[in-house]
DNA sequence: TCTGGGGTCCTAGGACCC
DNA sequence: TCTGGGGTCCTAGGACCC
């Protein structure tokens, strides 16, 4: 352990949704397991029994079937795999108080000066830390050690599955350099495509590559890249950021392509309720209400409308998505999902307008259905708005009494 | 093969204000 | 009458991540 040097802890749990079935569910371990949603969907998570059949995450739910017909395939179950996550990160958080969590399964955590705290260097420590995942969750992890965060990150990718890597400082150029440049962080499809037409193809070839054209290529994201690239990536861990969250949204795929646009609207509406609870759950109200929609032909279109304060509201919500919808649906084609979009999050108004007193009824409301829903389910309250408020061929969406930002 | 659902960040143009 | 530049907000679209 050099002093001034910085360890960095990179922590990613392997094919994690498939492990949590795996660790609740012992008759399925050694066994293929896939997860993801419905037929129409993708997959989730893939054990890796199941990855030697060529199964991946993302790969389409009727391809894996093909592939490896005799997995167990299993509904996500998110609250559980919550449960998982929040364990793993509080063994994180025992050995250092700066965890930075990226995702459910995966999360930073800087190791800088807990010598003295562990009496042991820190790939000792990030030993422990693997450990203790495995022999209280049950789920294997991978994890990266370097001097930078990016380096890390790639290094966890070259010790998965079930490994740690330390990469030290003096030997990371040599081992990164030789890397496809897609493992850089940031690098996904697109850029890929630009930078193999260019003949760009490791990370020590885009080391070697002008300034100037990598400015031109990517703009100003270019100088990050180089960074990485070059391993000198400074950005730091920062714990807790996983609080401020931005936005809320929740899409459906529907389960047959539909011209039927009352049904495609209350599918939408049901999306936007269940949201608009959620914010009022967590105490917050959101000023912008944004709508998607994917057509069969996979053509989608997003918009959104900013009100004048944020709401928590159900009506207020339900009445701005349905203008949108509105002007957003095409009748020539079927529809394949919808979604929606909470954000501009901040606390809720009190009272969005003087002159409508009923505003606070429609408040004492949303909470009733709220408890109501919580104990006996979604469908035990259906709101009149969810179903009364239905697209409308003849109006173009002008719907009375809706405020918005003027425009 | 036939393409989910939850997010974040960036860019760019137009409106509007000073 | 013709003209500037900067800042901020809104909206749409796209890339990317897990």
């Amino acid at each position: 352990m050099k002093p001034g040097r910085r360890y960095i802890l990179h922590v990613d749990a392997d094919a994690f949704f498939a492990s949590v079935e795996q660790a609740i569910h012992p008759e399925l371990k050694a066994l293929p397991v896939i997860v993801g949603g419905s037929d129409r969907g993708v997959v989730s998570a893939a054990s890796y029994e199941a990855r030697r059949f060529g199964v991946h995450s993302a790969m389409p739910i009727v391809q894996a079937r093909k592939l490896c017909p005799h997995a167990v395939f299993r509904d996500p179950d998110f609250r559980v795999y919550a449960e998982f996550s929040h364990r793993m990160f509080d063994i994180m958080r025992k050995y250092s108080p700066i965890v930075e969590v990226t995702s459910v399964d995966e999360g930073y955590m800087d190791l800088t000066g807990t010598l003295r705290l562990h009496k042991a260097p820190p790939w000792e420590v990030a030993h422990r830390i693997l450990s203790e995942i495995r022999s209280t969750l049950g789920i294997n992890a991978s994890g990266g050690l370097a001097g930078t965060r990016s380096g890390a990150k790639m290094a966890t990718g070259l010790a998965k599955p079930n490994g740690l890597l330390y990469l030290e400082p003096e030997l990371a150029g040599q081992v990164l350099s030789a890397l496809p440049v897609d493992w850089i962080p940031g690098v996904g499809k697109k850029a890929l495509e630009v930078l193999q037409w260019h003949r760009i193809l490791t990370i020590e070839d885009l080391t070697c590559t002008s300034r100037e054209l990598l400015r031109r290529l990517f703009g100003r994201w270019s100088e990050r890249l180089l960074e990485i690239a070059s391993g000198n990536d400074l950005k730091i861990v920062r714990p807790d950021t996983s609080g401020d969250r931005k936005s809320y949204s929740k899409e459906r795929t529907l389960e047959a392509d539909t011209r039927d646009l009352v049904h495609v609207w209350s599918v939408t509406a049901v999306l936007a309720e269940k949201l608009a609870a959620r914010l009022r759950e967590d105490g917050k109200g959101a000023r912008t209400v944004g709508f998607k929609i994917r057509y069969a032909d996979f053509t989608e279109t997003i918009r959104s409308i900013s009100l004048r304060a944020p709401t928590d509201g159900n009506r207020e919500v339900l009445e701005t998505l349905y203008i949108l919808f509105n002007q957003t649906v095409s009748r020539q084609k079927k529809v394949r999902q919808v979604g929606v979009r909470l954000s501009g999050l901040g606390a809720p108004a009190l009272q969005t307008n003087l002159f409508d007193p009923s505003r606070p009824l429609y408040r004492e409301r949303d909470r009733v259905v709220d408890r109501i829903r919580k104990r006996f389910g979604f469908q035990a309250v259906e709101v009149a708005s969810a179903t009364a408020g239905r697209p409308d061929a003849t109006r173009s969406g002008n719907n009375p009494g809706i405020r918005r930002m003027a425009s």
